[in-house]
DNA sequence: CTAATAGTGTCTTTAAGACACTATAGG
DNA sequence: CCTATAGTGTCTTAAAGACACTATTAG
């Protein structure tokens, strides 16, 4: 695959024999979806060392010169969770950020491109490809504040910065397994800085309705970004929000079938609009204490 | 560094061996500063194919077991500009986003970690390492839009696309190569990404500061503003903005020593104050046209 | 009937932007 | 004196949030 020649300048300059073992690349995936209105994210316990018996993001290597790192992620996504296509059509897919230190893991240096998944409701998982054990954890019990912390957009030569560390986002316990379950490798930084995506990518833009289904009521999309920011919001206000943002959603004449649990008025249903980004943004209730 | 037994499962069974052609791992800095009121970006020519005699971003091999990708980018730039450590601490250096097409370079499968830096003012980098012949290129002449097309948060499964395509940026002529300067590889659309990043990042954050030196005036501050979006801004409303953001900037009693070149009253001297977000931000003007 | 929710009306406060105006200095 | 810029005042409009209220339906 190597010519020779000129190459030599970029290639060899900086491989020289030392650097030649290896860095491996692979793909993990935080797959976020809804359960009983909580968020959960996808994780698989890790069947032998290092970190044996802990949770993991599911991933795996991205196959030289056969795919994209998006095509791994799908496909990695798809191996642990059983899609087929078409319903992997339906998952909003994003890159995150890749992660690097040398000794992320003890075996050797291996890059992770990390990829956010924001997925419907989905059938259990554990049916799934390789990894059998793949399972839905619900996140509050994992993340109770959840504070970004690494390698997407931090600042590197610079200071100013501050320990302070703002409002608390999930509350409620019910750990399933240990409570702030320990995540093999530098996952948990992973899921942190995945959280924080998601909070901030819906306040502009429509992703939220990736969670729901063809079709929603607005009780529906706003349980979403309760459950994903941890915050009640006013149902009022949220209503009228979101059908004065152009494009956010638009309606099916229909209305849904079953009111609340304890009665009420039928909701009228909507699906996804063609809007892209949010104008203006439906932004997070203040956040002033962590954001100095 | 390979144990044996349990770990096949989580190594072997997605390395078969024909896999095994290694994929190389390489940092690119999009590397924006200011230069005449105009944004520059540094770019280096190659030396050899492919691409030979083609713009590129400065970037290189990550040197597998010895430095984290944040160490290989800050390296790079380091390399590629003759900073010194105290200088670079002056730089704002973050993740861009990751590149891995298999296709994207012809040799063989490099999976290129992107990064976008925002520097002061900096010495003609053509002095620096290996590279010789890094310069720093005016974006309008390269990026007449600079939508964004690629890697970081672009839905994988999902339709929802439109080909609309908003408001011009860049305006004036005089390119420096030639116009439309193709850059080797992918790297166009990952400066287009960078950019797009850039002239998002310094609305919700202070940013806009590390393009300028340790004071500068409000109308710096502007000028930041007005080069990285590509639009005039409203002089008086720009400056009481600013200063009602808490913790943009904060007063030095100082006031500049030159007024504009035809007089002027001085204009006072602010550092960067303690925000790491801006709150409320300061969004640019109505992006509409190119919103959905 | 009671209770919970869907959806709307209205008012206050905050913020953005248009515009006008004063003050300051160099040529 | 002329001109460009720094900085402030004021008004209009948009948007967020608090609060109140009506309508609808299950139990």
């Amino acid at each position: 695959m190597t010519g020779r020649g000129q190459e030599e300048r970029d290639f060899l300059a900086a491989y020289d024999p030392r650097d030649f073992a290896p860095i491996a690349v692979t793909v993990d995936v935080v797959a976020l979806t809804l359960r009983e209105g909580r968020l959960h994210v996808l994780a698989v316990r890790r069947g032998g060392p290092p970190f044996a018996g802990e949770w993991a993001l599911p991933g795996g290597f991205v196959r030289a010169g056969q795919e994209s790192l998006d095509e791994a992620a799908a496909r990695e996504l798809a191996e642990e969770t059983g899609l087929d296509a078409a319903a992997l059509g339906r998952v909003h897919l994003e890159q995150l950020g890749s992660y690097g230190r040398p000794d992320r893991d003890p075996r050797m240096h291996v890059v992770s491109v990390a990829y956010l998944a924001f997925a419907p409701r989905l059938p259990d998982a554990t049916a799934g490809g390789d990894a059998a054990g793949a399972e839905w954890l619900p996140v509050p019990a994992i993340s109770p504040a959840g504070q970004p912390s690494s390698a997407p957009s931090r600042p590197i030569g610079q200071g100013r910065r501050t320990g302070t560390h703002g409002g608390g986002t999930g509350r409620r316990p019910l750990p399933p397994g240990p409570a702030g379950t320990p995540f093999a490798f530098d996952h948990d930084r992973v899921l942190a800085d995945g959280l924080e995506r998601a909070r901030a990518k819906i306040e502009y833009t429509p992703l939220a309705t990736a969670f729901l289904g063809e079709t929603f009521t607005i009780s529906d999309l706003r349980a979403v970004y309760e459950a994903v920011w941890g915050t009640p919001l006013h149902a009022g206000n949220f209503h009228r929000k979101v059908l004065s943002v152009p494009g956010f959603v638009e309606s099916t004449g229909e209305t849904g079938t079953r009111p609340g649990s304890r009665g009420g008025p039928r909701a009228r249903l909507y699906r996804a609009g063609d809007a892209r980004r949010l104008h203006p943004a439906l932004l997070r209730p203040d956040r002033e204490a962590d954001v100095r």
